[in-house]
DNA sequence: CAAAATAACTCATCGATGTTGAATTCGAGG
DNA sequence: CCTCGAATTCAACATCGATGAGTTATTTTG
């Protein structure tokens, strides 16, 4: 399992392979497939425990409801910048593509498992669509950053980014919807 | 070529075989590779040609410049919602984490071949950046609307989703950069 | 027009991958 | 010691992208 974490952080979904993990493990490559079922079994097995995402929620009880915009961009991007959790977070990005399970996780972050809880925490109107807009807004970012590392994005300094954009996740959060 | 098209529009970047491929053209799949070198060549000069999000550029000519971030938001969600391109749109951005032509692609959509054209058209201050943010907002709403089809997001009335999403793109071309 | 050169195309094959099912080893309980 | 079930391995299959040599077709040329 832990062979399998470091896998797939490092390496993504795709390029990680079952007899590699196997081979760091020291373990025939049928016996993970014995427990997980396939490669998407084990990718979920490897990256569901304890999602890094999942610390955002806490932003809601740190702070005043009319930052948590700014806060919250910080702390999702210093999650991404973190080498731990960013590479996790890559892996899962990355994935989403090949992975059913993967996009599940991506798809989660959007609604019931981090953004509709923080919409829902801070008593929002129309908490579901503000979390979709929320995630698919950060999401954006990050692919644009972290993944596809697209210039000037990619090298534009942290908090000058959230001095930038940490009004429109605010709006999304607490604004007018249209 | 046609049958590549096909296939990777209909079957995005993964499940698409060279060797289907092959049989749909009734030919070898060596031919193919002899001629696109490999599978993400054979991507490559399949979906390259004639990319359905250039349009967006003549926005720019068609309206006042404060109205062009619903517009642009507007027909950014057509070509995704119209079966021809949607196609071919999705299987860019499926495939943006398998194939590195399809990342090029949704990198070169950020910035120097549709929105940082765009953004230089309006005399935009910060051009590149603009680009940027506005591609990644764009990209992040696509992708939980139309790959992931994240509730209520990918269920919302779109000119509803212009109505709430187009002041945004609009901040992002025009507005204030914090 | 025939021969030579070039392009188009096929064939057999390699190495790697996910996956499967049978076989084997291991470890506890009676 | 023996048995039974879990843990683990073994050997193999089907599929994939890719390679290189060989073969056919087409064009160029003398």
């Amino acid at each position: 399992m832990r062979a399998a974490q470091e896998s797939f952080a490092e390496r993504g979904y795709t390029t990680t392979t079952i007899r590699g993990v196997a081979a760091v493990a020291g373990v025939d490559p049928a016996l993970i497939l014995q427990f997980y079922g396939n490669k998407d079994g084990l990718f979920d097995a490897a990256l569901r425990v304890d999602p890094p995402t999942r610390s955002l929620l806490a932003l809601v009880f740190e702070g005043e409801t009319g930052t948590l915009g700014k806060r919250l961009l910080r702390r999702y991007l210093e999650l991404w910048e973190t080498p731990d959790t960013g590479a996790r977070l890559l892996a899962v990005a990355r994935g989403a593509s090949a992975s059913p399970s993967a996009s599940a996780m991506v798809a989660a972050f959007m609604s019931e498992e981090v953004m509709l809880p923080l919409a829902r925490a801070i008593g929002a109107d129309h908490a579901e669509l503000r979390a979709n807009l929320t995630g698919a807004h950060l999401l954006g970012l990050a692919t644009a950053r972290y993944v596809l590392r697209v210039q000037p994005l990619a090298s534009l300094d942290r908090e000058r980014l959230v001095a930038v954009q940490g009004a429109v996740v605010q709006r999304h959060l607490t604004g007018d919807l249209g």
